[in-house]
DNA sequence: AATATGTTTGGCAATATAACCAAAAAGCCA
DNA sequence: TGGCTTTTTGGTTATATTGCCAAACATATT
């Protein structure tokens, strides 16, 4: 066992979790822009409010995101702020893929 | 629904479940310092031999690491060597939940 | 060829996730 | 108070993940 990483391989993996979701990633970049009340998100999402406040649920869990009640509505923003930068090396993973699979195409003869 | 960033999402999203596992995590950290066989890591995490294998191959699918046989056995490595640097960002989420929670445990009278 | 070593695959049980609907909460406004 | 809006919670169903064991494969060794 592992164990002296355990803890904090545990903690950092559920922040990765929380994040690994097309909608919650979508949200982060919205939030990224300034905080969004639930229906804006739910407008834009296009899923069930009940869904898009679950997701949000998720990441308020995890850390990701600050909620803020103002009268009627939840405002949400992100806690911290560097999180999108954070995708530079998500996007060399998906760019050499492509490129393996474009690789690939060629070898079959296109 | 956010059609336009959909497709990109859902692929960073992909790449980021793959990684949301603490013994995968454990085993990109390994890779970092250099390839390692299947048996080696095995040995390091204390699981399965089969577990392991299936960690690798999710980590595989996604992008992340890479295989090479040499003889009898399977060595993996990074493919993308940023991966690590990666961090910092969910480090700090981490911290912010850390500060949070010792704030809560203040406010409480320790 | 037979055996040993290293790795992957298939199957199973337990648990977790995701989406929707319906209903409950919480706050506003008349 | 009663009704409206916004958000969360509970329940259900469908699907995915994780971990182990057993079995299959692949390569090396005797």
């Amino acid at each position: 066992m592992y164990n002296d990483r355990k803890a904090i391989l545990t903690a950092r993996a559920k922040v990765l979790k929380a994040m690994a979701h097309p909608t919650r990633l979508f949200i982060i970049e919205e939030l990224e822009r300034g905080e969004r009340c639930v229906c804006d998100l739910t407008g834009q999402i296009g899923a069930d409010v009940s869904t898009v406040s679950k997701h949000l649920s998720v990441l308020k869990q995890a850390g990701v995101v600050l909620d803020d009640k103002r009268g009627n509505q939840v405002f949400y923003s992100l806690r911290v702020p560097c999180i999108l930068n954070f995708f530079g090396c998500v996007e060399s993973v998906l760019e050499s893929n492509a490129r393996e699979h474009a690789t690939l195409l060629e070898a079959v003869g296109k």
